[in-house]
DNA sequence: ACGAGCGCCTGTCGGC
DNA sequence: TGCCGACAGGCGCTCG
């Protein structure tokens, strides 16, 4: 589920907390409690929970789509893959069915991974650099440049769809936002990488940064059951907009499967490569 | 190097 | 009503 955005709306809601439910920042972890194994990439349940206990959340941060809690010694970092969830909740409060990996804080409250379809990845590590080290470069990111861009897709023969989802390329987009970039870009996700022009890939990293930043100002993208308190569904231009209208030129958007992944394009702003 | 196929999971929805 | 397949914000693995 959460690409970018939701997980940034991750990092706001926890880092700065809101009224009622004040930040974690500065909390103690007292406890833990590993309730779906697999949830932890590493370290095994006991270890996590015997070295997680005693420290200390000391910044809340993000890379691509990885959620990054620093802590006293190590890092913790939480991957919600298609349907995790983050809610801090009073500690007495019943656990809910797909609560997967708890950490009691020191204030009363608690904070849980919910996950109803178990894709979701923890890791508690002294070294992030381990799990993040392979990650490409952060797209709003000022120092990444049009340029780079560029050479990035250049230095690959690749159809740009699968490329942009492709986390060692470019981290942190996912299905919604790559199709709405390439929408915006008036580009086909067939499109071979190498074939883009300088122009055609500085106004592919704009239209990424467009819909990215969109997404952060509107708290993210809710739809169905998975992620709540986004309203970006309410303004997306192709993503899951089949058969409706194009908002530039009326064309019904069109559905295809492109590696592997449901992808909406417009057929007329987006002519497919020959 | 690249793309396709599949596994990992649970839940919802639409068609029959 | 019940069953069954398609589909879902991700990603890692195999195999050509």
């Amino acid at each position: 589920m959460p690409e970018l955005p939701e997980v940034e709306t991750f990092v706001r809601i926890l880092g700065e907390g809101y009224p009622d439910n004040p930040s974690i920042v500065g909390r103690e972890v007292v406890d833990a409690r590993v309730l779906w194994a697999r949830t932890l990439a590493m370290p095994d349940p006991g270890t996590f929970q015997s070295r997680i206990v005693g420290q200390r959340i000391e910044r809340i941060g993000r890379r691509g789509k990885f959620l990054r809690l620093s802590l006293s010694q190590d890092e913790l970092l939480i991957h919600l893959r298609m349907s995790g969830d983050l809610l801090v909740e009073p500690s007495d409060s019943p656990l809910a069915v797909h609560h997967r990996l708890i950490l009691e804080l020191d204030d009363g409250r608690r904070l849980a991974f919910n996950d109803t379809r178990k894709f979701g990845r923890v890791w508690l590590t002294d070294d992030p650099q381990q799990v993040l080290g392979e990650l490409g470069p952060e797209p709003l990111d000022p120092n990444f440049t049009g340029q780079d861009f560029y050479q990035a897709l250049h230095s690959r023969r690749r159809q740009l769809k699968p490329l942009l989802l492709d986390q060692h390329f470019i981290a942190g987009l996912g299905n919604i936002y790559s199709d709405e970039a390439l929408h915006r870009s008036k580009l086909h996700p067939l499109h071979q990488s190498d074939q883009l022009s300088e122009s055609q890939s500085r106004d592919l990293l704009d239209s990424i940064r467009i819909v990215l930043k969109e997404g952060i100002r509107r708290n993210g993208t809710s739809i169905d059951w998975v992620y709540r308190g986004g309203d970006f569904q309410n303004y997306l231009r192709a993503y899951g907009r089949t058969g409706l209208p194009c908002p530039t030129c009326g064309t019904p958007i069109v559905r295809l499967i492109v590696g592997q992944r449901s992808t909406h394009v417009c057929p007329n702003c987006q002519p497919a490569p020959d």
